[in-house]
DNA sequence: CTGAAAGCGCTTACAG
DNA sequence: CTGAAAGCGCTTACAG
C-alpha cells in the first residue's frame, strides 16, 4: 500500500496524505483529515522510509558508533598475542558502562522519534561512510576513549550532528556529554582522606600511562591529586598503578599490594574502576587482609555487582540514565537548529558510601 | 557526489557504475572496472543507502528487537506500583545476556554486510511496523520469554525473516536458536547428584509459576526432573521456588533457606541464574552457612562475576559467540534462500565446575 | 486548505 | 560488455 493508493482511495491528492501521515496538521482541514485518516488505517499503512529519506533531507537515524579495538581482519592473528583483546573486537557490548548506555540511548530516541542504528567501527571513515550511507540525521559516538585522531576526524569531518560521551577538544566547535570526573576524582580521595588515610595508591585501568591518554583517567587523577593537596599530602608519598580494566587485573592489582612490605604499603586504594576494585578486595582479602580495617577501597562506576559483593563497595557512582537523556536531548537540539553553538554538558558524580573505606589504621 | 555525477566524470553510463558499486565484476570489463572506481575513489564517492532501498527490494537492514515490559506511556505510573520493572522499561540492555548478544550479533550482522537497526518494542505490531518502514532484510528477536501472544504475532504476519532466539513453536514454521536448556537443568542436577545430593531446591526466576510461563525455565525443570528420576530422587522430596532475577532477588532466596528448619532444608540449590545464585550464596554464607560444606549451589548463565565471587560458582555455561553465529548465519541463509525451510537450531551447554557444588554433608 | 509537477539517487528489466 | 528508459514512494517548492 502506498501514499498514493491511499490518496486515491480517500480521493485527495497524495500530498494532502502525506501532511495528513506527518502530522502537519495546519495544512489539512479537519473533515480531510479524519477520512484520510480512516482510510489509513483501514488498510495498515506504512510509510516507507526509504522513500522518504530520498526525497527529504533527513532519515531520522541516529547512528549509535562504538570504537573497536582491533580491525576485523587483524582479530584472528591478535588472537594468538593478546586473546582478551581480540575478544573485546567481537564484542563492544560486554561492559556494564557501554552496554547499559546503548540501551538508554535507545529507549530516549525512540521516544524522541529517532531510529536507532548500531555500529561498531575501527576507523573513523567508516563512521563518516556510514553516515552518507543512511543521511543519519545524528550520530553519538561512545567511549572514544583512545583513538584521539579518529575522534577528530569523526568531529571534523562528519556530514551530520554528533555527540561525542565522555570526551572534549577544547580546540574543536563540538558537542559532548560528559560526567564530572574531575570532581568524582577529588570525592574519591576526599572520602578517604576524611578516614584519617594519608598512604595512598592511584589504580587506573591500563598501564599507569594511561592518566596522559585518557581525558577521563587524567581528570579524575588531576581531581585525586587536587584533594591530596587540599589536605597537605604530598604527592610523592602515593604511588601511582595501572592494571587491566577487569576482576582478573583487580586481583592482579590485590597480589601486587600484597607484595609490598606493610611500611609502604598504601592504607587507601583510590581506583578509577570496580571491576579493579572488587578485584583487589577478593584478592587482598584471600592474602590476609581485612577490607576495609587493615585497607580501604574506593571504586569508580558503582556496578550492579558493587552493592552485593562482601563487603559491599564504596565507590562513585553517575547517572547514566540522566546521561543518556542529556545526550539524545543535545543531539535533537542540534539538529533542529543547526546553527547551534558549541555546547559541553558535565553531569556530577556522587559517592556511593558503602563499606569498603574505613578508618586508617592506627587512627 | 551522486551515480549519474560519477557516470559523467568516468564517460560511463550510471548502470555501468553501479554494476562496479555492486561488485557485478562479470558484467564490466576489467578496464571500465578500474577507471570507474578511480572516480570512485577519487570522490570519495559514498551510495546512498535510501535510493538503493527504495528501487531494489531490500535495505540490507537487520532489526534487533527487544520486547520491554511496559510500554512508554505506563512508564511513570509503573513507577509507584512496581520501581524496579518501570526500570527495566526505560533500558533493555541492562542484563548481561542480551547485552553480550547484542553486541556479539552487531559484529556477526556487520561481517555478513547489513546494518543494525536496534529497538525495544512493547507490542508486536510496532516490530512489524519497524519492518514496513524499512522493508528490512531480517529481523531477530531477542529475550522474547514472556508474551506468546505477540511472538505469534510476529512469526506469522512478520513481512521479512525471522530468526527468534531462546524461543520455539512447534506449530508454527520458524527460525530458531536456543541453547539446550533441557541438557541444562539435567547437566546442574547431575553434578550435584554425583556429589551425593538427594535433597533439592530448583529455584527459578520470577514466581514459581514461570515454569509454566517459560519455555527455558520449563525446560530446564524438565531436564532437572529427568536427572532426579535417573537417581530415584523422589520429586516430592524436593521443592520449588521464584525469585526475582537479581542479586536482591537472591538474597531473598538465601534468606528464605535460612529460614528454614534444618531438616527440611535442601543441601543443593539448583538455580535458573546466576544472578540469584550469587545472592543467595552471599546471603547463606552471611547467616552462618557454608558454601559448600553446608549447602550446596549451581547457577546458570556463567557470568563473568561468577568465577570471582567467594567461592566461584559453578554453573552452567553456554556459547554467546557460537550463539550469535548461529542466529546471524540461520538469517542470512533463510535471506538468500526464501524457500528455505523452517530450521532450529539447539546449542550444547556445559557446566563450568569451580567451588559451589560439593559433597553433601553427612556423605 | 488542496493539487499537479518535478525530482531525490538508485536498480531493474529490456535492448543492443 | 554497455546504455536509455522507467520507476521505486515519498517530499518539496510552487500555484491556486
Amino acid at each position: 500500500m502506498t501514499l498514493k493508493e491511499i490518496a486515491k482511495e480517500a480521493g485527495v491528492s497524495p500530498m494532502t496524505v502525506s501532511n495528513v501521515v506527518n502530522r502537519h496538521d495546519s495544512k489539512v482541514s479537519e473533515a480531510t483529515r479524519k477520512r484520510v485518516q480512516a482510510v489509513i488505517d483501514k488498510y495498515g499503512y506504512v510509510p516507507n522510509m526509504s522513500a522518504r529519506s530520498l526525497s527529504s533531507t533527513r532519515s531520522r537515524i541516529v547512528a549509535l558508533v562504538m570504537p573497536v579495538p582491533v580491525s576485523e581482519d587483524q582479530v584472528s592473528q591478535m588472537a594468538t598475542i593478546d586473546p582478551a583483546l581480540a575478544e573485546a573486537a567481537k564484542n563492544v557490548l560486554t561492559g556494564h558502562y557501554i552496554s547499559t548506555m546503548v540501551g538508554f540511548l535507545e529507549s530516549k530516541l525512540k521516544n524522541l522519534g529517532y531510529y536507532t542504528m548500531l555500529r561498531s567501527y575501527y576507523r573513523a571513515e567508516e563512521v563518516l561512510e556510514l553516515q552518507r550511507n543512511w543521511k543519519m540525521d545524528g550520530c553519538i559516538v561512545l567511549m572514544p576513549q583512545i583513538y584521539d585522531a579518529e575522534n577528530r576526524l569523526i568531529l571534523t569531518r562528519s556530514s551530520c550532528p554528533v555527540v561525542m560521551l565522555d570526551r572534549f577538544y577544547p580546540d574543536l566547535p563540538m558537542l559532548s556529554v560528559g560526567s564530572d570526573d574531575y570532581h568524582g576524582g577529588y570525592l574519591a580521595a576526599q572520602t578517604c582522606i576524611r578516614y584519617g588515610h594519608r598512604k595512598f595508591a592511584f589504580v587506573c585501568t591500563g598501564a599507569p600511562d594511561m592518566i596522559d591518554q585518557s581525558t577521563i583517567i587524567r581528570e579524575r587523577y588531576q581531581g585525586y591529586l587536587a584533594a591530596l593537596r587540599d589536605a597537605c599530602i604530598p604527592a610523592e608519598d602515593c604511588m601511582v598503578l595501572g592494571f587491566r580494566d577487569s576482576l582478573t587485573g583487580g586481583r592482579s592489582c590485590g597480589r601486587h599490594i600484597l607484595s609490598m612490605k606493610p611500611e609502604v604499603r598504601p592504607t587507601a586504594l583510590v581506583v578509577t574502576s570496580d571491576s579493579i576494585a572488587i578485584g583487589a578486595v577478593a584478592a587482598l582479602k584471600s592474602g590476609g587482609l581485612r577490607v576495609p580495617e587493615d585497607i580501604s577501597v574506593i571504586g569508580y562506576d558503582d556496578l550492579p555487582m558493587a552493592a552485593l559483593v562482601s563487603p559491599p563497595l564504596t565507590t562513585v557512582s553517575q547517572d547514566l540514565d540522566a546521561k543518556a537523556s542529556a545526550a539524545a536531548a543535545l543531539l535533537k537540539m542540534r539538529i533542529d537548529d543547526p546553527g547551534m553553538a558549541a555546547d559541553r554538558i558535565i553531569l556530577d558524580v556522587k559517592v556511593a558510601m558503602r563499606q569498603t573505606v574505613g578508618r586508617a589504621p592506627g587512627t
